[in-house]
DNA sequence: TTGTACGCGTTATCAC
DNA sequence: GTGATAACGCGTACAA
């Protein structure tokens, strides 16, 4: 910067202010360092600027997965409007695991990010408490509680799991099985659907479980195992349209009419799930408003200004299609 | 740091050894301070600890989509070791556009990454010069070129395009039509593919492009456009294995037989492609292994370990399933 | 509108 | 094995 400086015939002070307020600086003096920057290739080093001015300009944002799909286009609608903004994204992947969470997030924090983007709302207490002390504006999402750590951008898993046991106990089906990843939001909406059966007196619903990521591998061997114990005349609530694609995959392999013999609910409505065959029927997430919401909450505290609603609930609907 | 140092009695030097080169501090004064820092919750500051010592233990990964599962592979397996060295992943989503690229590398660069992964060879001209001038490790991946910025590590799409239609013309095949996302090193593939064609004869490939993205529903359309066009008895090869996967749902919905009717080749060899109905035969790309090879070459450049080969080729592998 | 002087929190160097 | 000191490259209050 200090050569820029010298060879635009002014101060460091103001190559660095024609960087951060160009309103600030004469519009000739101005072109004149644009344009020395434009000769020497000069690359500001914002390791040093942030060091300076306390503001880092980076956003951390911890996933448990990059590879899963839902998580990647959330984050890729949360990124366009920070990037816009002027903010980079450091992306740390952490598993589901709340001990590996807490190291990470360690480590992230040690970057000084301005903001934070969590996906849970569930963390270990030191990492909670960690979080608090950075100070900066924190989002959860994917899930909604009444005591957010700052802001959370989410719906119910509970509600998800109720609601979709309800509206198709009412569309008359009584017979009812889960195949499922082992994933604690998954695990949540298991439980209030079964919860909810129960109260209607369905004790007996079989639980398929699929060990950590979600594919259409897992999905045909959890449908398979169901369907070796004898499972028919189903409705069978996957934890995600993959695995419930695997599940449609599985039963036509099989020769399984779907949704004659077997019924089929996924989870997400990833933008396949309209173009199986047959089409699934699935639960709606607004990933893309998820993500931008939660943007836009961030940018509001980093500019001061006031977030009047500091648990977003995204809510969800259930899409029915043709196999179920 | 300071107050850790005051309050373990030593002075900040001491503390920052004791994290960074914890063997040249005695161990009675290590475990000091260890404790000093779990009680007061210290958590140091990178962006202060790279302006001073050259190193921000940051490594850049530009990647043309996030929610592109297959470079999300890439990059996961990458991350892995690379994590494990202490470094952390700044990731930049760049679309298929030299332009936007180039601005993305400049905002990537002023963080002064200690590497760079690169998806692809193809940049622009300021684009090299920026890269070259940063002067750090760089491995550009999914594609040879004898004459790398650095380190490359891939496979070559000219062969790809080249043996697989050699090797389904060899098995009998006179047919063939196209169905690609329009991406460069498709693009790259397709060439290759129709040339070799031409080569034996064969001039009329039928090609339906699907703008940006891949994903099952576009793969429809495409094959739905072919199918209208009267296109039957032919070998599809599609640019990428969801791609194809849209084009056997969409053969399905219209009760054409695979492989009877229509054969189908898918590009990548991802987790479900063993698992449609019929099986999807391929083109293997071994994504972990680029990823390990990636993060290794640059580890060892990273610790003045000398890189042999700065050409890695991993080839490729036809893999024969159900669809042709 | 521009420049001066200082400090951000850490690490490398050198001395002890 | 440990400490003092000087950078690292930039932003910002303040002065001009």
């Amino acid at each position: 910067m200090e050569s820029v400086a010298k060879l635009a015939g002014v101060a460091p002070t103001t190559v660095s202010r024609a960087l951060n307020h160009p309103d600030k600086v004469a519009q000739k003096t101005r072109d004149r360092i644009t344009q020395v920057i434009q000769q020497t290739g000069y690359v500001p080093n914002l390791l040093a600027g942030g060091l300076a001015s306390n503001k880092s300009r980076l956003i951390a944002v911890i996933v448990p997965s990059l590879v899963n799909i839902v998580y990647a286009e959330t984050i890729q609608h949360f990124a366009k409007p920070m990037k816009e903004a002027g903010y980079q994204v450091l992306q740390g992947e952490v598993g589901y695991d709340l001990e590996e969470e807490e190291k990470l997030i360690a480590a992230v924090l040690s970057r000084r990010p301005d903001a934070i983007f969590l996906t849970g709302i569930h963390h270990s207490n030191n990492c909670r408490r960690q979080l608090l002390a950075a100070n900066i504006p924190i989002v959860e999402t994917w899930d909604v509680t009444p005591t957010p750590l700052d802001i959370v951008v989410g719906f119910s898993q509970e509600a998800v799991g109720k609601q979709t046991a309800d509206f198709f106990y009412e569309k008359g089906y009584r017979k009812f099985a889960i195949v499922s990843a082992e994933d604690h939001r998954a695990t949540l909406r298991n439980a209030s659907f079964k919860k909810t059966l129960a109260a209607k007196g369905i004790e007996n619903v079989a639980v398929s479980i699929v060990p950590g990521i979600s594919n259409l591998e897992l999905g045909r061997h959890a449908a398979a195992k169901l369907f070796d114990e004898g499972l028919h005349d189903s409705l069978i609530f996957c934890s995600s349209d993959t695995l419930a694609h695997g599940v449609l995959t599985e039963a036509q392999v099989r020769g399984i009419s779907v949704p004659e013999d077997i019924s089929i609910v996924g989870f997400g409505d990833q933008n396949f799930a309209a173009f199986t065959y047959p089409a699934l029927t699935t639960v709606r997430i607004d990933r893309a408003t998820m993500g931008r919401l939660s943007a836009n909450a961030l940018l509001c505290r980093l500019n001061n200004v006031d977030v009047t609603e500091k648990v977003i609930d995204l809510g969800f609907e259930i899409v029915v299609r043709d196999t179920a």
